[in-house]
DNA sequence: TCCGGATTGAGACTCAGTCTCAAAAGAGGC
DNA sequence: GCCTCTTTTGAGACTGAGTCTCAATCCGGA
C-alpha cells in the first residue's frame, strides 16, 4: 500500500526532529513501502542504483531517528530495514534459514492479546517492563523446499 | 549449571563432525555455560583475555557447526553467542532497549505448545514449513528504570 | 536575491569478522 | 620414547559493511 497518507505521515515525523522530507528520503520510503518486506542495503542498491550508498545509509539512520524506519536482524550478518510498525502495522517475520528470505506475517488479534498478557508477566517476574516484542518464525520457504530441478 | 555431563555432550557432538574437544574450545564452552546469557566477542575478550580473538571466532564457528553454540542477534550490531537449546533448553530473551543487556527466560510448556501450534498454521498459510521460533521481549531492565542517583 | 542551516555525494576510514600460513599439539604406529 | 601425519592454534594480513568528513549543493525565509 503506497498511498499518499504515508508520505504525509513521514513528513510530519521528520519535521518533529527538524528534518526535511527530501527526494532521497522519499525514494527510500517508497522503496520500503513497495517492497513490503525487510530490505537489505544490497536490495536497496539493486532497487535504486542511482542512490549513493553513503546517502542510503544516512537516510536510513535519519528515518530511524524519526521513528519511520526500523532495523530488523535476520539470520545472516546483514542488517535489513522496514517501515516502523507505527507506520504500517504490528507483524512478525517468517525467516527462511536456507536462503535468508524474510517475509511479513500479520498475527490475529487474539493471538497478540494472549501473547502480550503472557509476556508482560514473564518480563515482570524478571524485573523487566515489557514494551514490545519481536517474534520470528524460522523455517524453509516453498522455493527452498521444492525439489531441485537440476543439480 | 556447569556440570560434567555438559562436556561429555559437547565432546560427542564435536566428534560427530570429526573435531576434537580441545582446551580452547572447552574454555569457550565453560565461559558460555557460566555466563548463562548471550555473550558478545567483547565479553569473551574480557572473560578470557588469554584467548586470542581469531581463535575465539574459530571456536565459535566450529561449535556452531557441531550444534553446540547458537548465534543470537540482539538490538545492536554485535553478534552474541550462547549454548544451543539442545544443550540447555528452549528459552526466549528479555532485551533491554536502553543498555542492550540480554537475559534468558524459560516459557511455560502450555505457552510454548499454544505458540507452536499457532505458528505452524501461520507459516503454512504462507508456504513455509516452520522449524523453530525466536521470541524477544523488548523493554527496560530494572537498572535502567531506576531513578538516576545523580545527573 | 542573499544568507545560513540542512542535505548530499565521493571517498577515506573504522573495525567486526574472515582468511592464511607457519608453528604447535595430538593421535597412532612402531 | 620417536617418527609421521593430521588437526589445531596464534599472529597478523585482509575483507567489506557501515561510519565519518568535508566541500558542494539545495532550500526556506528574510
Ligand atoms: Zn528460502
Ligand atoms: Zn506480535
Ligand atoms: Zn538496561
Ligand atoms: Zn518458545
Amino acid at each position: 500500500m503506497v498511498n499518499d497518507s504515508l508520505h504525509g505521515l513521514v513528513e510530519q515525523r521528520l519535521r518533529q526532529v527538524c528534518q526535511r522530507y527530501t527526494n532521497g528520503r522519499r525514494e527510500v520510503v517508497e522503496l520500503l513501502a513497495r517492497a513490503g518486506y525487510p530490505v537489505s542495503i544490497g536490495d536497496i542498491a539493486e532497487l535504486a542504483p542511482r542512490l549513493p550508498r553513503s546517502s542510503a545509509y544516512r537516510h536510513l539512520v535519519n528515518l530511524q531517528q524519526a521513528g519511520v524506519v526500523r532495523r530488523v536482524s535476520g539470520n545472516d550478518e546483514f542488517s535489513r530495514f522496514e517501515l516502523a510498525e507505527e507506520i504500517t502495522e504490528h507483524h512478525h517475520h517468517l525467516v527462511c534459514t536456507h536462503c535468508g528470505k524474510v517475509i511479513d506475517v500479520t498475527p490475529t488479534k487474539a493471538f497478540e492479546e494472549a501473547m502480550n498478557k503472557y509476556l508482560a508477566s514473564l518480563a515482570a517476574s524478571h524485573g523487566f517492563a515489557s514494551d514490545d516484542h519481536r517474534l520470528d518464525i524460522l523455517g524453509s520457504c516453498s522455493t527452498c523446499r521444492a525439489p531441485q530441478p537440476q543439480l
